[in-house]
RNA sequence: CGGAGUGUAGCGCAGCUUGGUAGCGUAUCUGGUUUGGGACCAGGUGGUCGAAGGUUCAAAUCCUUUCACUCCGACCA
């Protein structure tokens, strides 16, 4: 294609309301454009990026024997009452009524519609397994869109479903998913890591995520520096703990006036905040309960959930009804139920809120405390990997991929049985597997960029190769040249892009730079004397020059 | 949802305190000079200053309301 046919408005400057590395960069290089927060249009060079991670998608799900679907993006409400999921959404899901005042919402996942469609064509258990996907836009109504299209509302997601008469077939499908991705991400150019993950709220039972790894990533993902135990931060458990220390110092209760925070304190104190324990009260449906921590630890809302159901903080009047003192609340005479944390059950000698205002224990020690443990907190980096093996390393990853074992959940709910071998029906039992094309984009870019622009890796870039000709509206010799190399790579199958503005070479070199375009030529009048082109990767500094006769060989070397 | 901030030309910003007919850079258009790393000169196009209401002889500027966008937070008791 040629430049002047083409619709590449890069920009000098970005929005200043970009953020992140990939969302500038997408803005300046021209590949997308913001409608409102959280939506955005795809430009002609956003869209060609967009075709080609499809393509790779396409291509390994085929080869894994997944067939190709594509539904609907408005669902009725019907669907997600049958699942439960009408009510358990909160606002993220987007709700409508149409003109008859039905209601309606927006895909933010399809599992109420496909497992629909294997309810009424799924019968026998000789159609089994059997796995859809489809590659189609979500909407998610996201509390607070950001980084571009990182976390936007609409997006692009390559969602697949699988069905099956046991969990042993689901299993083997899940692990051929888990290879499949494997090879995608691979095609993709992209460093990532598979991770033990959480279900979430699509349910379910095991659960892989797969993360690019960035520094900008939202997900914190633990590795063990010994062994390949990989898991986001919400997954790593722990296990009961042994005391190893024994009580020495007499509890004594101390002035801390107004120091409200556990960093507050340990500093007033000159401890260490692992040296505390903090308690906070949450409110269950079982009433009140306190939880505590040690002071360097955070809560894990996720392993909280499982074990009180849904939960909220209690609010300062809350606290205030219980009597305790916020800022000060302490382990001891604590009306309600105390559950502590393993870690924060083996202290000995701790400093906690002495539940009177102003002051904290030093000294305190867990005798006399009723309580139950269980496993509360987040991970921290060097904690003892879960497996045994080495010590947890924290970096952050930006979530591409996740693959799931739903069960029966959907199919139960949407009644997807088939006729099995005894010839009485049987639920299906279901996989679900989603990569986000559109997350997958901005995430290849985290990963691949200098000051000059983007380095898209080879296999999804808008182009293979651009041609710059300097001079090509004036120097008759260097537009038939680079006419005549276009030609050829037009005809060797080759995406080629020929620059035939009537620009500045500074300008052409900075734009296509800017996008990214992995192998670039230079045809100028001086290279003309030698009867050379000029070469250069985007990824390397080199400039090489190359015989214009052997130019198309040269090139075909490298793209392919 | 809570807190903070910002809305002035496609993009980046100034002007607002102290009201007086809207500006800079860049982009864009025309002409000319340039031509291997975002050129230079000259001329031009483009904005109901987010919206509505109010105060005033006069509002981008002051007041009220509202909308949009962005950031931080929404575990540290």
């Amino acid at each position: 294609m040629k430049t002047t046919n083409l619709l590449i408005p890069t920009q000098k400057e970005a929005p200043n309301d970009a953020q992140v590395i990939s969302h500038q960069l997408m803005i300046r290089a021209g590949l997308i454009s913001k409608l409102a927060s959280g939506l955005y249009s795809y430009l002609p060079m956003g869209v060609r990026v967009l075709k080609k991670v499809e393509a790779i998608i396409r291509q390994e799900m085929d080869k894994a024997g997944a067939q190709e679907v594509l539904m609907p993006v408005s669902q009725p409400a019907e669907l997600w009452q049958a699942s439960g999921r009408w009510d358990q959404y909160g606002p993220e899901l987007l709700r409508f009524k149409d003109r008859h005042g039905r209601d309606f919402c927006m895909g933010p996942t399809h599992e109420e519609v496909i497992t629909t469609l294997a309810a009424q064509y799924l019968r026998s258990y000789k159609q089994l397994p059997m796995n859809f996907y489809q590659i189609q836009t979500k909407f998610r109504d996201e509390i607070r869109p950001r980084f571009g299209v990182m976390r936007s509302r609409e997006f692009i997601m390559k969602d697949s479903y699988s069905f099956h008469l046991d969990q042993d077939s689901l299993q083997q499908t899940y692990e051929l998913m888990h290879q499949t991705y494997c090879n995608i991400f691979d095609r993709l150019g992209l460093d990532y890591r598979p991770v033990l993950a959480d279900s979430g709220s699509i349910g379910g039972d095991s659960s892989h995520e797969f993360h690019v790894l960035a520094d900008s990533g939202e997900d914190a993902i633990c590795f063990s520096d010994e062994s390949d135990y990989a898991a986001n931060i919400e997954k790593v458990t722990f296990s009961k703990q042994e005391v190893t220390c024994q009580a020495q110092t007499t509890e004594a209760q101390v002035l801390t006036k107004k120091k409200t925070s556990i960093e507050a304190v340990a500093d007033f104190l000159n401890i260490d905040q692992s040296e505390c324990i903090k308690t906070l009260i949450i409110k269950t449906e079982n009433g009140f309960k306190a939880l505590a921590l040690r002071g360097d630890h955070e809560l894990n809302e996720i392993k909280a959930h499982n074990l009180f159901g849904e939960f909220e903080l209690a609010s300062d009047d809350e606290i205030k009804s219980l009597d305790l003192k916020k800022g000060f609340i302490g382990i001891k005479g604590l009306s309600i139920d105390l559950i502590v944390d393993y870690s924060a059950a083996v202290l000995c000698d701790f400093v906690c809120g002495a539940n009177e205002w102003d002051h904290h224990l030093t000294g305190a020690n867990w005798q006399d405390v009723k309580f139950i443990e269980a496993d509360l907190r987040n991970a921290v980096e060097g904690d003892a990997s879960p497996d045994g093996k080495g010590k947890l390393v924290i970096k952050r990853g930006i979530e591409v991929g996740h693959i799931f074992q739903l069960g029966t959940k959907y199919s139960e709910a949407m009644k997807a049985n088939v006729i099995g071998e005894s010839g009485k029906a049987v639920t299906t039992t279901m996989g679900c597997y989603g990569i986000g094309v559109t997350r997958v984009i901005a995430a290849a870019i985290e990963q691949n960029y200098d000051d000059r622009g983007i380095i898209f890796p080879a296999s999804i870039a808008p182009f293979q190769v651009v041609i710059v000709p300097i001079n090509y509206n004036k120097s008759t010799r260097v537009k038939a040249l680079a006419d005549d190399l276009y030609q050829q790579c037009l005809e060797a199958g080759i995406e080629v892009l020929l620059d035939d503005r009537k620009e500045r070479a500074g300008i052409m070199f900075a734009d296509s730079e800017l996008l990214g375009i992995p192998h670039r030529m230079v045809l100028s009048d001086t290279h003309a004397d030698n009867g050379n082109v000029e070469y250069k990767a985007r990824n390397n500094a080199d400039k090489i020059e190359v015989r214009f006769e052997e130019a198309l060989s040269f090139i075909q070397a490298r793209v392919s």
